[in-house]
DNA sequence: TGGTTTCATGGAAACGCTTCCAAAGCAACT
DNA sequence: AGTTGCTTTGGAAGCGTTTCCATGAAACCA
C-alpha cells in the first residue's frame, strides 16, 4: 500500500533501462548529464519513491540509525532529553531515521535483535555507563559505533565529548574570581568519565589558584537533584561559600535546599551547574553552567557515524567545548579587570 | 555483515525446501510436526535470525513502528518525555523498533517519506495539535494509526485518551472540599481537545457545588511553565484562593511566581496541576495533580496500533483513568467526612 | 482395489532495488 | 576506413523472504 510507484516505471516513462534508472537516481557516474535529467524530472513528476526495504535488500544501507541512551536517564535527565531532541534533528537532517534504542531487559537480547535484523546501520551510544555487554558485544559485531561521552574503558572509539575538564575548571574560576574562597563539590558518579573530568577541573582551578583542595568537601554524587538537596546542608554546615556541581541537576537539588534553609543564593554561598540545561524563565535563579553544545554535538555524531558506516576517513575524535554561562546562582564579578588578579 | 544465516541454510541442514523451512518457523499451517520441530531445531542450533529487509520486501511487515511527536513539545513537556519512555517501552515488550518521529520542517515530507518508504508498519500521533495535514495525510494514505489524546476533527480515529473532565473536576472538588471558593484556571491551548476537557472539567466541578464561574478568573495558557509564571500575578490580584492549572509545568511556573511574590502556597493560594509528572523529592511543594498512566497509555497504544497493522479487531477507543495524587500545593481535607459537606 | 480427497512438500515466481558484465555507441587516433 | 579506447546503456543476476501452484504421497470411501 505504501509505494506504488516503482523504478520500473520511471524507467519505462523515461525510455531507459531499469538498470540507468537507478544510476541516474543515485547519482552514479556514467549516466549523460540530459539522460540523469529527464530521469529525475519523470521521477519527481510520477511521484517515485524508492523502497527502502528493497534497497536494503539489494546491498544498501538503511538509512536507519540506532540511539542508545538509558531508560531512565530518558526522564530524569534533561540532558539526556536535550540529547534525543537534537540527534532526532540531526538524524532527520540528513536523511536517516532514528530508532530509539532504550536499553531494557536483556541488553543481549536487544543487540541480537539490533545485528541480526539488520535494522540499523549502526548506533549512538550515549555517555550512560551503560553496561559494558552492550558496548562491547556491539563493537565486536563490527557495527558501526560512536560514543557520545567517553567510555571508562575504551578509547579506541571513535568519539564525540565536550571539554569537560576545561569548562569545570572555568566555572571554579569563576567562582574564585568573585570572591569564593571555600568551594565544595557534588561530583557525578565517579566510573563514568565525564564525571571525573569535572572532578579533575574541579582540582585542576584549585592547582591554577594555588589553593590546596579540602577533600571534605567532594561529595560523591549521581547527576541526580535528590543528591544535590542531600548533599547540600553537609557542605553548608561545612562552612562552604560555594559549591560547584556536576551538573544543573545537582545544583538544582541544591538550590531547592538552600531555600528550604534559609541560605541565600549566590549572597550566602554560591553555585555552578553543568550542561545548561535550565530555563532561565521561571522565577528560580539561573544556574551559572557550562551549556552543551546540544545541536553540535548530536550533528557531529551522526556525521561521525554516517562516515564510520560508509567507511570513510579514520576513526575520529572530536572534542567540542561548551560555553560559558553565567547566571544569578553566583556573584557578578568584580569591576576590576581579572587580569590584575 | 548481519545476519550471515539464511533460510536456505536452515533449510538444506534440515533437509526440507526453502518453502517448507518458511512455513514452519513462521507458524503457518500444513507442515508436519515433527518436521516443523526439526527445522526450529536446526534454526536456533545454527542461530538463524530472519532478515528483516528480505521479509519485509516479501510482503510481511516491518516490525517497526513510528511515534509521531513535536520537536519542542519532546524538550518543553515532561509530558512528552513520558509518553516517549513508556511508548519504547511497550514496543520493545511487544517486539517492535520505535522510530522517533519528530515533526521537523516539512510536514508533507516526513509524511511522504514515512509512507513511501516503508519504514513503519503505523504510528502512533501524540495530542500534540500537529498541523492537521499530517493526521489528514497519514490517515487518507491507509496508514494504520492510533491516536494518544483527542483530535479536535478527528473523532472516527482509533484512540487511546485519558478521563481529563471527570479528573480535572475531581481535582477541583478538592480545592473546594478543603476550603477554597474563588479558584481561578490558567487553561492549555483550547485547540487542544485534552485542553478543552479539562476546562469543561473546571467547570463541571463548580456546577456540581452549585458555586457560579466567574469567567474573569479563567485564563487561556499553552501548558507551559512561562505562561503559569505570566498569568499568576493577575490572578492573584483579583484574589483566587486557588488556581486549576491545566498541567504540573503551568502549575511550576505559577508556584514559582508566587515563591516570588512571596504568596504562600497552599496558605494563601492552592494549586492543581495535571500530568502527575513533578518528582516529589525536591524541595518543592508536590504538586496535587492527576497523574497520566504512562506505561499503560502507552502499552494500549501499542496493542491498539499493532491491532489496526494486523486488521484484527474493529478500530476502537480506550479511555484510561489518571489517578489523583494529593500533594503539598492544597491543604490537607478536613477531619470532617467530605459526605457531610 | 480403484478412485477421490486431504495433507505435506518442493519448485518457482515475486517483492523492488543495485550492480556486474557485456554490448553498443562514439570520438579521436593512425 | 580501420583501430583503439572511452563512455553510456541494457540485460540479467542476485539480495532473503513469502506464497501460489503443482505434485506426490498417504488416507479415506465405496
Amino acid at each position: 500500500m505504501a509505494a506504488e510507484v516503482t523504478l520500473d516505471d520511471v524507467a519505462r516513462k523515461s525510455g531507459v533501462s531499469r538498470a540507468t534508472a537507478s544510476r541516474a537516481l543515485n547519482g552514479r557516474s556514467g549516466v549523460k548529464p540530459d539522460v540523469r535529467e529527464r530521469v529525475r524530472l519523470v521521477a519527481k513528476a510520477i511521484g517515485y519513491r524508492p523502497n527502502r526495504a528493497a534497497k536494503n535488500l539489494a546491498g544498501g544501507r538503511t538509512s536507519v540509525i540506532g540511539l542508545v541512551i538509558g531508560h531512565e536517564e530518558l526522564v530524569a535527565d534533561p540532558y539526556a532529553m536535550h540529547l534525543v531532541q537534537e540527534v532526532a534533528r540531526a538524524a532527520d537532517a540528513n536523511d536517516e531515521g532514528l530508532m530509539l534504542l532504550a536499553d531494557s531487559k536483556a541488553p543481549n537480547e536487544a543487540v541480537q535483535n539490533l545485528l541480526a535484523d539488520g535494522l540499523v546501520d549502526g548506533v549512538i551510544i550515549t555517555a550512560v555507563a551503560v553496561g559494558e555487554r552492550w558496548v562491547e558485544e556491539l563493537i565486536d559485531a563490527t557495527m558501526p559505533t560512536v560514543l557520545v561521552g567517553a567510555h571508562p574503558r575504551r578509547s579506541d572509539l571513535p568519539l564525540i565529548d565536550v571539554e569537560n575538564r576545561r569548562s569545570t575548571a572555568d566555572l571554579v574560576q569563576h567562582l574564585f574570581d568573585t570572591g569564593c574562597r571555600r568551594v565544595g563539590t557534588i561530583t557525578g558518579p565517579l566510573d563514568r568519565v565525564d564525571a571525573v573530568r569535572r572532578l579533575e577541573g574541579y582540582r585542576l582551578a584549585h592547582e591554577e589558584r594555588s589553593i590546596p583542595v579540602d577533600e571534605s568537601l567532594i561529595v560523591e554524587g549521581d547527576f541526580s537533584r535528590q543528591v544535590g538537596h542531600q548533599a547540600a546542608e553537609p557542605l553548608f554546615d561545612a562552612g562552604v561559600d560555594a559549591i560547584c556541581c556536576a551538573n544543573d541537576e545537582t545544583a538544582l537539588g541544591v538550590l531547592y535546599r538552600a531555600n528550604e534553609l534559609g541560605v541565600d543564593v549566590p549572597g550566602q554561598v554560591s553555585l555552578t551547574g553543568f550542561d545548561g540545561t535550565t530555563t532561565p524563565t521561571v522565577g528560580t535563579p539561573s544556574i551559572t553552567s557550562a551549556r552543551q553544545p546540544f545541536a553540535e554535538l548530536a550533528e557531529r555524531a551522526v556525521l561521525l557515524l554516517i562516515d564510520r558506516i560508509e567507511g570513510v576517513g579514520e576513526p575520529r575524535e572530536e572534542l567540542l567545548t561548551p560555553t560559558l554561562i553565567y547566571g544569578d546562582s553566583t556573584r557578578p564579578p568584580p569591576e576590576s579587570d581579572p587580569e590584575t588578579g
